[in-house]
DNA sequence: TTAGCAATTAGCCATTTAGCTAAATATGGT
DNA sequence: ACCATATTTAGCTAAATGGCTAATTGCTAA
């Protein structure tokens, strides 16, 4: 779990993260999006991998990165329940009464998203 | 958001966090519990502070520090749809079908915490 | 007011991190 | 075989991190 957290503790690893949020994409692809040498963002990649936040794919002379999402809700799911094990039923119980009270009011960043 | 996640990519200062759930304690108290000097422990509080994970209140000589629930709820929460915001329907709405096919098989971490 | 304890700040060192360029390692096309 | 392209590895430097001891601040109590 260290590792996860070690890998989430970098502005532009969480930014590459969100990018591979909507698709799969070649090295190449990821590092014309950022303002960083390819090497520097292989190193990041790299760190992701290793944390089994990202996954990695060779086609041909192509390296195609995506999303483990799993691995990432699981880890920082555990580490709610490890930091934070009594008082979470009772913020998410208080957010339920809020939405039910003033139904559309509560928009808060950890209501459900939307059924598309 | 990058201040939180800096501050939570230390062993030692998750390790604060998870011991400072249960109750508040002095600075003293907590160094005690770790194999760490005090101006070590003070730095790593002051970093958990800074990152809102973490309040501090002034007791006579003591500091009592103790945790702030809510600002990391909110930002693993943001963070997460942030970064998987579609397919985390997915995931849930598979777990949920999990735990009503097979009631009481399903126990992964990212179930709901029990009622008392 | 002075002694003593809690906590933080200052200053120092070793290690790690993050960036770069240049070189190496595939792989694909000609 | 040879050259071009995609990616990673090597090797370097600057800056950040994390630890320590010693010194400082603030409070309590004798």
């Amino acid at each position: 779990m260290g590792k996860v957290f070690q890998a989430l503790s970098s502005d532009i690893r969480r930014k590459i993260l969100a990018y591979l949020s909507a698709s799969s994409m070649t090295a190449g692809e990821i590092a014309e999006r950022f303002d960083i040498s390819k090497p520097s963002l292989s190193k990041h990649l790299g760190i992701l991998e290793n944390a089994g936040l990202v996954s990695s794919e060779k086609k041909g002379q192509f390296v195609h990165y995506s999303l483990v999402e799993d691995n990432l809700l699981n880890t920082l799911n555990s580490f709610i329940h490890e930091v934070c094990p009594c008082g979470k039923i009772y913020v998410e119980e208080s957010r339920e009464k809020a939405r039910a009270q003033t139904p559309g009011r509560e928009v808060s960043q950890t209501e459900k998203p939307q059924r598309d």
